[in-house]
DNA sequence: TATGAATGAGCCTTCATTCAT
DNA sequence: AATGAATGAAGGCTCATTCAT
């Protein structure tokens, strides 16, 4: 018999990362994903119990991996601007690197499937987010906000201006970026 | 072709909205949206050329409308931290009356379909935006940025927001609607 | 707009016997059916829910009219032996004149399908048995059994008869045919 | 290619009869039988050429049991009343004992791909019960009728009441029992 | 203009069967 | 001999769209 080749879910949400982004949500159906992945429709079918589980794990898998993009390895948590910085960095270097997956997540997270797929599995790296938010609360680097306010005024801006100049067809300059983050720290900064 | 009965095609504008929000955007069929308008689905046909069509100018339809809601008729459009505060709130206030249209403006933007349409439809209520942005700087009440920036540091946050509170079922306190106008302030006032 | 055509039904009817009749009752699709019918598959759901649906009401439709096929019109029901000959001649009828019609009613009464069928749905031609049966045993005529009893003693030999002849290709001849009738009435009878 | 574990096809059978009786003829998939009788699908094929063939074989399997079942080992055959009702019981009995084979069989009987099943396979008790007719109708037991007439009028009735019955979820009492017999022995003795 | 009937293409999913070990 | 993974074809059903009135 042959051997479950377990990269095969990978192929998957690879493909379907792909049509979505192609056709759009509505133009994305199960037999162009695998003919994209290169497999027999059945054969998603032994891998994912139908299309809404399907998708649900591929929001989980890549919401996963733009959270762990935040944070390199090893990297230093100290609260300070410079730290905040390279994770803003990160963040804006994950959307620029992975276009497709951030139009994903960001598609899918106003979809109704979504709302409990949210609530039921938070992801891993909040409580990294979590503890540096509280500390830089602690020592005055923040102001003394609600983290879930922080996080927007922090990266909803830079996240918008990507999705903006991408529709444009630009691409934002080093002095925008600058421009960009500078902005968003003066507004959580104390 | 549209002549005659214009009432018509909002008819089928709000239709076309309530499914969308009662079923998800696939449950959105032509014959529910007819049904739920009291019409054949073929008169819509009369309408508009294909379901392609409609659901972009349905889109350039509410994106319109928030636009003129930021702006109050007789408004003051003084460049001044009120004014903007203003606008802000209108805004704001959009999208908590009117939960339905935002969030088909928000989960349609990120589709393929619409990308040409963004570009094709500078929405009308933009010149006004434009002018009290240069006038803003001009005035250095505002930092020297590009209007698109600007835009997105005063308004991503708080939209972000928004929808996160929703999808937790609470709503923001008055006190943080404050502590994020002032931050965004921060961000872009000079 | 087109006016729907009542006789649709009727058509859909045929062809669903015939492709049952053909390719057994697991080879029988939607797909196929319509074909037969000269319409679209889509056209069978403006005229029934779904195929359970379909195949119920094919059942009741058909086995009213094997029902109905016992009693010719204006016919003699006075309790005699001229009587229950003609009924009984009249069922044999029906079953040679309509094989697919009565195989398909064979078929179906296995089926889990019909369990609630059956029982909701008590069929017309019940209440003239009924009267008959009764006057009949009150006559004494029948022997005093359950009506349901004397039921199978008349009927059952001869359909599985008809069935099995069927099956080796041969036809039941007048003589075996009366020899049936004796005996059955003889099961019966006082 | 089956010398090996003839138990094993005994196992199919046994599952096949199981799962087609759980979730009726179209529900039967060979996965599910294969799952049911703990092996792997492939492993049927092993055994038999397809599910067709796996179904006919089924099919005379279990009408062969059945057909044996009428007679038990070292049983008196002599032509006489006591011993057809002897064999008339045993059926009825094997009938309420085994709902789920004899409900497959006649499930089956009349599909279309037993046709040349039932005339290819002349059963091997068959014999049996040639010789029985015929020493009956020589001793003037029984009418001079053709076996399968005598075989119908016998069987066919007390058949029939037990589906019907079954279908109203009740049982026959022993009077009625007695009843059925003793009017389907009037039909065919002398 | 307006309609409801009609449709072919396509969707998600399952299934009998084969592959590769 | 035995298996579980893999699959192309087909199933029931829906939908955007057109037809015919």
């Amino acid at each position: 018999m042959r051997i479950k080749d377990e990269d095969k879910v990978n192929r998957i949400y690879r493909a379907a990362m792909k049509v979505i982004n192609l056709d759009g949500f509505q133009g994305c159906s199960m037999t162009k994903i695998a003919t994209v992945a290169g497999l027999s429709p059945a054969t998603i079918y032994l891998y994912f119990e139908n299309k809404d589980d399907m998708i649900k794990k591929l929001f989980i898998h890549f919401k996963a991996k733009m959270g762990l993009s935040y944070f390199k390895v090893g990297m230093e948590l100290s609260p300070s601007k410079g730290t905040f910085r390279t994770i803003w960095l990160n963040h804006y270097q994950y959307i620029v690197d992975n276009p497709e997956e951030y139009n994903f997540l960001e598609n899918f997270s106003n979809c109704p499937l979504i709302d409990h797929v949210e609530k039921e599995n938070k992801p891993d790296y909040c409580p990294a987010f979590e503890t540096l938010f509280e500390e830089s609360k602690a020592t005055r680097l923040l102001q003394p906000m609600n983290n879930d306010i922080i996080y927007s005024l922090l990266f909803a801006p830079v996240s918008q201006m990507v999705k903006k100049s991408k529709s444009l067809n630009t691409t934002l300059s080093t002095n925008e970026l600058i421009q960009i983050f500078e902005a968003s720290w003066k507004a959580v900064s104390q």
